[in-house]
DNA sequence: GTCTATAGAATGATAGAC
DNA sequence: GTCTATCATTCTATAGAC
């Protein structure tokens, strides 16, 4: 309960005091729904209660208020990552390291799709340096030491399938656990394959 | 050759002329890169090479655009789904299915994802009365008779993973040749897993 | 930490000439 | 089919008072 509320970022960032808090939470809120480019400032100010220049008190550009968001939903992976680094690099540390990663998945449903699929974070993922190596460590750890082109294949399908299963249309009506058990049972049945 | 360059729109509307083609070819490479609510008329007119006047002389508005855009490429699937819809509704259509949907998001890789994700796309698939058909008949064309929730979760992971795949940070040195196959090979030890 | 007020640029969209 | 010119609106961002 306590750790949901943590305004403390990811990444070795200054956390944020109450007010960046609210804005960051408001700006997510937004982000899933229009998209980032799709919000403006002033819709985010008009979420929090507040007007524009408070915002811009807050956070110099539109571009730091995204850092801060993408930071704060990273940072929500990092303990499950910590703890997998920990426990080895063999199949049963995967295994643990996916049912943490669908748990998040699943409790942040709309979230999800914003951080993997929006043009902005993902130009973001790939140019910010400290998110660069998170996400490095991320699919290092999803891989479970293995590197070969099907190895990477499979990780990204599902990572992707994940991530896109739980906001699909085909799914909406699932609840939270019904869905948590359903794609526990199937990403299980898709790594039984693996040879 | 010829199906590729042709101008015309799927789901019954009217075709577009070669100005109009211009514009929705490049209005959907900006869209790939920026997102809907990151390209602006401005973008599109100057890659095309003319003003935003003229731009607007063949649409009415922003959305005309992505409309069409969005026709155009539903467009691709619908040859695939036409085939399918013909031959039944057994494992083995699905699987003939599946490998022609392959072959599209292989092809089109940067596309797929603005398509499946970008919220004002989404919003449009999802309120746009033609749009809303045809989607609820591909699904009930790769759901293949089904239709209880594993099924329907399967048809999401899997529709996600090949989306999210071929664009995926992990996958971005395949060429197109070998991403279909893992693809193709990756997906069949998925689906065999079935009950 | 928040406000009012504003600068300066860009936005979607329209009118009318060629 | 395209242009120039312009509309009202919105955008990010800043200055300065409280």
């Amino acid at each position: 309960m306590s750790a949901t509320e943590d305004a403390a970022t990811a990444m070795g960032s200054t956390p944020l005091s109450v007010a960046q808090t609210r804005i960051v939470t408001a700006a997510l809120t937004l982000f899933e729904q229009h998209g980032v480019s799709g919000t403006s400032l002033q819709m985010i100010a008009d979420a929090v209660g507040v007007t524009k220049a408070a915002v811009y008190h807050q956070f110099r550009t539109k571009e730091a208020i995204v850092v801060a968001a993408v930071e704060m939903e990273l940072g929500r992976l990092e303990e499950a990552l910590d703890a997998a680094d920990a426990s080895g690099r063999d199949q049963r540390a995967v295994e643990t390291l996916l049912t943490q990663v669908i748990d998040l998945a699943v409790g942040r449903r709309r979230m999800v799709s914003t951080l993997q699929h929006d043009p902005v974070i993902a130009r973001l993922l790939a140019e910010h340096k400290p998110f660069q190596q998170f996400m490095e460590r991320f699919f290092r750890a999803m891989l479970g030491g293995k590197n070969d082109p099907t190895a990477r294949l499979r990780v990204a399908m599902l990572a992707s399938a994940i991530g896109g299963a739980v906001t699909h249309p085909l799914v909406t009506d699932f609840d939270d656990a019904t869905l948590r058990t359903e794609l526990i049972h199937l990403t299980r049945q898709f790594l039984e394959g693996e040879s």
